[in-house]
DNA sequence: AGAAAAACTTGACGACTGTCAAGGAATAAC
DNA sequence: GTTATTCCTTGACAGTCGTCAAGTTTTTCT
């Protein structure tokens, strides 16, 4: 029987046929080479004109293997999401673990927090662009709630190191710092996509007073 | 001669002819009439997958009428961010009007902040959703750029009377102020439309202490 | 080697999209 | 009251969308 019809459970079944059989690392790994094609896709053309044909163009596959390795399109963007998180979500930590002072961690960490802003700038969108997804579509909350509460952890870490170092302690809750730096980005990325180079030389400028606004350094 | 081969150059002619025989106020009023159903729609199901039939139906008209008086959906959307933009600019400046002592602007400006987080969250969704789609298309950027200044004037506005009255100075440019108080507004509205009333409560408790970071108190 | 299973392609379906031309209905001009 | 003009509806167009069934190619198993 050749039979497709597919529902998520029956993907996942699938998933576990093959778990049994030793071969789950192909079957993941196309899987997971389809989310990659899907995230550059996204991080392109955006959410809203993101096709299924469009990311298998992007591929070296046709539209059709799509259904093959997934239950649905919102199956496809969730993995690909998760994606997103695996590359993002540890950016900082080398910064963080070779700092030995709290100069070098505030500079390493603006020199970092530019670089990936210019870098992967398109992929940055993406995120606001599936963080305000979800403002819309439930399906995609859950790991964009969860993924946001990595980011903040990850800003954490930074900030609370370079207290540390500066013998002092944070000056706000872990959500407000997060979300601080998280804005400066957010404009940061703005001003850099519409060619506002201006703006965001600023805000480089602005951004070791932000930190500094955000520990207290004790008496 | 019922031609209908209109550019966005014509409509503005026809625009104009209508000037010229006094009837603007009809033409206009039906096109912000228009604006603002679709402006409703948009929140209701945000950037990706609001449809011209689909406004159509929120409006007393057919869809064919649309193209009569915008001349494609991007001349009818933008004119739609402008309806937002009259609604939204606005919003904080009768309560630094009233406001005789620091501690009263701070607590009606919070009162204010979470009022409108709940009352007009999917309108405020909709404009984070067009902001991060001028990351995308260009054609919007102009217009985001615009209203997101306009917003940071707002808000410079209530922490500088702020800053007055308790005697300070504001501790960072309005750029930094704005951000930070615009990253608060859209952590809120994310967990308030995840149902997660906690951390919203939890924000409202801490906007009050991130005012006071953003303000020195002369000594 | 041949048989069975998995991996992938192709092409089609119904639904939906933005756009626009043709024509009817309403209003204004004379 | 009869033309003009404006306003609005209807229906169609070419295109794209997600989905899936059928069939071909490749791999795996025995």
């Amino acid at each position: 029987m050749s039979g497709r019809l597919r529902g998520v459970t029956e993907v996942a079944q699938r998933k576990q046929t093959r778990i049994s059989r030793r071969q789950v690392d192909k079957f993941d790994a196309r899987r997971t080479e389809l989310a990659v094609a899907t995230l550059h896709t996204l991080a392109e053309l955006g959410y809203a004109r993101t096709s299924l044909r469009e990311i298998a163009q992007n591929s070296e596959f046709s539209h059709g293997v799509l259904h093959y390795y997934f239950a649905d399109k919102r199956d496809l963007i969730t993995e690909a999401v998760r994606q997103y998180e695996v590359v993002c979500v540890t950016r900082y930590d080398e910064v963080v673990a070779r700092a030995k002072s709290a100069g070098q961690l505030r500079d390493e960490f603006v020199a970092m927090f530019f670089d990936t802003l210019e870098k992967d700038a398109i992929l940055h969108r993406l995120w606001y662009d599936l963080r305000n997804q979800s403002l819309f579509d439930e399906s995609f909350r859950a790991a964009v709630l969860e993924i946001d509460s990595h980011r903040e952890a990850m800003v954490w870490r930074v900030v609370s190191r370079y207290a540390e170092l500066v013998g002092g302690t944070p000056a706000a809750s872990a959500s407000m710092i997060y979300l601080t730096l998280d804005g400066i980005f957010q404009r940061a990325l703005l001003h850099h996509l519409s060619g506002n180079a201006d703006t965001v030389a600023q805000l480089r400028v602005e951004l070791p007073a932000a930190v500094g606004l955000l520990v207290t350094v004790a008496e």
